[in-house]
DNA sequence: CTGAAAGCGCTTACAG
DNA sequence: CTGAAAGCGCTTACAG
């Protein structure tokens, strides 16, 4: 049976809360005393149960995070950084995988309140725009230490990049390549900032905006980036709109994309020119090898995890709701077409 | 402020003890209260406190899962896969990720101690035989249920696939495609059942193994599967030894072969067959389509979960460390270059 | 310095 | 069926 610190207590001769000073490492004890119950634990072998512990100190040292799958590099990657750091600040991580699937949100929700954790990592929502909004406002109501990889609400310390710059810079970079029918594939669980960016390209190198090249994903339900990446490749192709050269939200549904063109007998990227988003290992590898946009994985994990251990650990401190912003950096490789 | 069990208690007009009684679901209570009970909960939001549950019960509902990492699908999905299922058994995943790297092992084990999980599932370690070996003992020897991917020790309860069959019916099938060259890139995180299918076909079909065209992988550290898979197969082919078709451990490492062999001027299928093994979502999207072995994911995670739940809410029952083998499907895309 | 006591949020006999 | 009470293993004022 694992002794506890009653076990302890009477075995030295002293009092549980001279016994409870001592493994605190409070000063006050008497050099004799802490000594003998020293001696005592270790006797014994005694640990102190971290259940106890959490219950009064209010503190599980637990982090959680949600995000919609771990079978996808971008987020799995996220997921181990922040765990592998975390561990480093005594925090270990708790993740939650949603699917997208309101009813596992909601079950994620309950698990996090139930698991008392000390403070939540956003990965990415995907339940569309109101729920998202229902989600984080059930999060932030809770008063937890919060910080999230995208801005769903004001009050959220956000960590995320310059999507919208980056992918301006993604089309303006199609453009300098003489493309002006570029079409467009996003997801809503990479936001809108890529659309955005998207667009104001076009917008600032005075080409129209032909809403019959953009599929935003804003609506979709698929489990799978790379099949609703060929999907809509075929559909765009299908609805007989000239184009020349596509911009896609990640990287995964860029290769799903190559693939559908190819399928139809067209040649990438002689005949379209593809972007990707995130620069995944397989990005570099894929043929023809992947123009994308690298974000800086292992820094904005280090970001977010210091600043919610900053919060958890300084809660009088006045925390806003800062947004970081990191830098992504364009990688041009052979599906754009450029001369490298 | 959290709402506790007295605060539904008060609300509801009832002691906590029934309110108990209604969150375990105990049945002996009256249909009237157990509905008012049940409304007060939802009004005030209440979860239970597991902190205060786990230091009566004795019973953390945690599992840990030690894996090498995350950035990669098969791991990725195992964990999310994993993940879930607890969920619906009421326990939580606590992964850890140890990067292959020994010190981080030795962190991890000490965490799974002091978070005292209720039982450890073992995707994968990455720290070479002897090491592995005293891991799994330090588990065993804690006496915590266990429940691994691969089978490191006899007394170690094992869910995996029939591996070496599997590749055996992949070099099999390369043989009947009229290949007789045939190299082999593996790697220690993969086991060595590949690595024995594979000559144990070869040998079976009268084949004289070569060594020098076999990498096992045994020795190497290295990060990413796609980069290691690129540089094995350019190594095999600077030895100058011929090879017209080669069987890699998994789908990341083909898919860095195979762009290794295009980067030479080789085409694939036709001058160096390839097959992967795993079927990852990018195996079907990949050019050409990978030829490789589909491993029933969301099935073995099912049963590791069973089984380790089983074996910690049975613990008086009788646990052999039984051995669940699961049957892998040879899918034949374009890269063996078969006629499909 | 040290100890008696309250209390964290639950579950579980046990009495009614 | 329902409630009062004990108790899980700790920490933390507070009294001495």
């Amino acid at each position: 049976m694992k002794a506890t610190i009653k076990d302890v207590a009477r075995e030295a001769k002293v009092s549980i809360a001279t016994v409870s000073n001592v493994i605190n490492g409070k000063d006050i004890v008497k050099k004799e005393t802490r000594e003998k119950v020293t001696r005592v634990i270790e006797k014994l072998n005694y640990v102190p149960d971290q259940a106890a512990r959490t219950m009064i100190r209010k503190k599980t040292n637990t982090i959680g995070m949600v995000v919609p799958s771990l079978s996808n590099e971008f987020w799995g990657s996220l997921a181990g950084n922040i765990q592998r750091q975390l561990l480093n600040f005594g925090y270990t991580l708790l993740i939650l995988t949603t699917e997208s699937d309101p009813k596992v949100e909601q079950i994620s929700l309950n698990t996090l309140k139930e698991r008392n954790v000390d403070g939540v990592i956003i990965a990415s929502l995907g339940l569309g725009s109101k729920a998202d909004k229902r989600y984080v406002e059930a999060l932030l109501e809770w008063g937890i230490p919060l910080v999230s990889f995208h801005p769903y609400e004001k009050k959220l310390t956000t960590v995320w990049g310059d999507y919208m710059a980056s992918s301006m810079e993604v089309v303006d970079h199609l453009i300098s390549l003489g493309h002006t029918k570029i079409a467009y594939i996003g997801s809503y669980l990479s936001g809108i900032e890529r659309e955005l960016g998207y667009r104001n390209s076009l917008m600032l190198n005075r080409i129209p905006v032909d809403e019959r090249l953009m599929i935003s994903g804003q609506e979709e339900k698929f489990e799978f980036f790379s099949q609703y990446g060929y999907d809509c490749a075929k559909k765009l192709c299908k609805d007989n709109v000239e184009f020349t050269a596509i911009f896609c939200s990640n990287d995964l549904i860029a290769i799903g994309a190559i693939k559908a063109f190819e399928d139809m007998g067209m040649h990438v990227p002689t005949d379209k020119a593809v972007v990707g988003f995130d620069d995944i290992n397989m990005a570099s590898l894929y043929r023809p090898a992947l123009t994308t946009v690298r974000q800086p994985i292992t820094e904005m994990a280090s970001s977010a995890v210091t600043i919610l251990i900053e919060q958890i650990e300084k809660p009088d401190t006045d925390h806003f709701a800062k947004t970081v912003t990191f830098p992504m950096k364009l990688i041009i490789r052979e599906s754009s077409g450029a001369q490298i």
